[in-house]
DNA sequence: GCTCACATGTAATCCGTTACATGATTCT
DNA sequence: AGAATCATGTAACGGATTACATGTGAGC
């Protein structure tokens, strides 16, 4: 069976112990969200396609109170997450980043304006970045590389940040010039 | 219509001046493609889109030799940009990064293999920097917010080498300290 | 003459999101 | 009693990639 990067990371996340799918979409979003989003819509049809190739095990829980499915992960499922992630080859990476197409294309702009996309990108990245800290206590009790993944995330978002602060001190001097100049 | 973000690609393309879709793909490859990617596949349908409302014009190119059609931009087209430039609410940015997704995961390798996951990561940043810094001599003479985007993308290259560097010397620590004590 | 870059397009497919539908349990 | 959260799923849709098909002009 073909898998994508959806079930390594479904795979990933039943690793670190068993979990409902309800669970895995809740893990995700406090941490591989950021780097690699999944869905609803994908995960329960892939937790189909994953136990029929018999990579994790589902069963009623018997334990809460209520009507859910937990997996967990076969051997065989440990093996096919292992090889996924010592193979070589392309490390897929992808960046869609609306601020910064604008920015590219600001050229079609004035100078207010350019600055006060700037400071909506900025805004953005600063609000994602506190979203990322305020999830950074719960994490600390986790595993370390889990922790540094997220440290990763913060320093991310401060890059944007940072990115936006140079950049706006940049338009003004490219402002101040012309202006100088006189256009 | 509706328009999405890959017209507003095409159309900030041919403010620049008129241009083929082949063109558009050339320079989009060498700028845009770092945060918003287009293929031939979006760009010819959308081509024809554009044209029908009336946001682009084609015509046969009559100076070069070759036969393609030239669009340039009509002023509703360059209305319907500088609209999306200056429309607030979200921006949209996403990231798919396997790199990190691995790293995120890779509590299930060996010490070894974590660092050889981070070279790999390490190398494709690498390589993509160099990518960019060779476009850079070429953007010199651009406008000046192309090239502030270009070096954009440098830093931001940058950052995930650096990024790859920390968490090898992270990760150093890590394994020292269970090492250490034994386990 | 051959190869490479120029040039245009479409169809199949994949991946993922969104919206919808449904219902149980827990908390206030 | 009512709201929020837990919980599972599917169908429609949208966006984008890939592979394919086809042909021309320029330079060696």
């Amino acid at each position: 069976m073909e898998l994508g990067k959806t079930s390594y990371v479904i795979l990933g996340m039943l690793r670190k112990g068993p979990k409902s799918g309800y669970e895995i979409k809740a893990k995700a979003d406090v941490s591989t969200r950021f780097f690699w989003a999944i869905s609803y819509g994908q995960i329960y049809p892939e937790l189909k396609r994953l136990e029929q190739a018999g990579l994790i095990e589902g069963q009623a829980d018997a334990g809460s109170g209520r009507q859910r499915r937990v997996f967990s992960i076969t051997p065989l499922g440990v093996q096919a997450l292992r090889d996924w992630l010592t193979s070589p080859g392309e490390l897929h990476s992808e960046l869609r980043h609306e601020g910064v197409l604008r920015f590219f294309f600001a050229e079609a702009l004035d100078h207010e304006e350019r600055v006060e996309l700037l400071h909506a990108i900025r805004a953005k990245h600063e609000r994602l970045r506190e979203e990322l800290s305020a999830i950074r206590p719960a994490a600390e009790s986790d595993e370390p590389l889990a922790l540094l993944t997220l440290e990763t995330g913060i320093a991310y978002q401060e890059f944007f940040v940072d990115l936006c602060d140079r950049l706006e001190r940049r338009l003004a001097e490219i402002q101040t010039e012309s202006t100088v100049r006189g256009s």
